[in-house]
DNA sequence: AATATTGTTCGTATATTTGCGAACAATAAG
DNA sequence: CTTATTGTTCGCAAATATACGAACAATATT
């Protein structure tokens, strides 16, 4: 145990940022902030993909806590997570904050 | 050409969260973003990864756009790349914007 | 020129990701 | 009970990602 090599809110950004390192799942999200019907048949409309990926991809979601799925009859309903989504939201605008606007940044890139 | 199954937005916040979807990078960002000396090896005495596998990580980051780098005598300089870590900070923010404050999201979690 | 310092690249091994069709599970409807 | 609907899971293939040591490249120093 006590394995981290790394600070555990490196580690949970890390995570969020993963879930998110796929445009399918930047739709599915960006789907199930803005609709109202999500159930998976209406995602699986929107993506270019099979609906044994789209599932996968929503697992991917789920597993990093950005979104939740509840059964009903035979369909599926996804949503956000909000108490997730805010944390990851406020993480992210951390980590981007950190860059102090008068910072040096002079790097060249070589090539 | 125009083999676009995304957004471009969409495609664009995925290439920004992929790049950031690993401690190691997380972590190297937030050393260029708060530290001076950003030489590779002031970068590489922080991580508990070989020197091969930092090079990699920052190529990584480099090919993003999150970062620069500069050669300078023998050694090499890194930082942050200011104008795309905004972009990135603005698309991210729009990102997390898109859920309503008011919109339901009363899935439970089954498993 | 020989050596030391600093990073990158190569080669390789292993693990994870992505994607799909087919099979399966669960409930609803007939 | 049988069938239709809706998703998940399984099994597999191909592509990427992760990690490292060793070799290499480029410059600085002696």
């Amino acid at each position: 145990m006590a394995n981290k090599k790394y600070d555990s809110d490196q580690e949970l950004l890390a995570k969020y940022a993963k879930a998110m390192g796929h445009p399918a799942r930047i739709a599915i999200l960006d789907f199930l902030a803005t609709q109202d019907n999500c159930y998976f048949g209406n995602i699986h409309e929107e993506l270019p993909i099979s609906k044994a990926t789209v599932s996968q991809h929503l697992s991917a979601l789920k597993e990093a806590g950005l979104i939740q799925g509840s059964i009903e009859a035979p369909k599926v309903k996804y949503c956000i997570n909000k108490e997730q989504w805010e944390f990851a939201r406020m993480l992210f605008a951390k980590e981007f904050s950190k860059l102090n606007p008068d910072k040096e940044c002079t790097c060249k890139t070589s090539k």
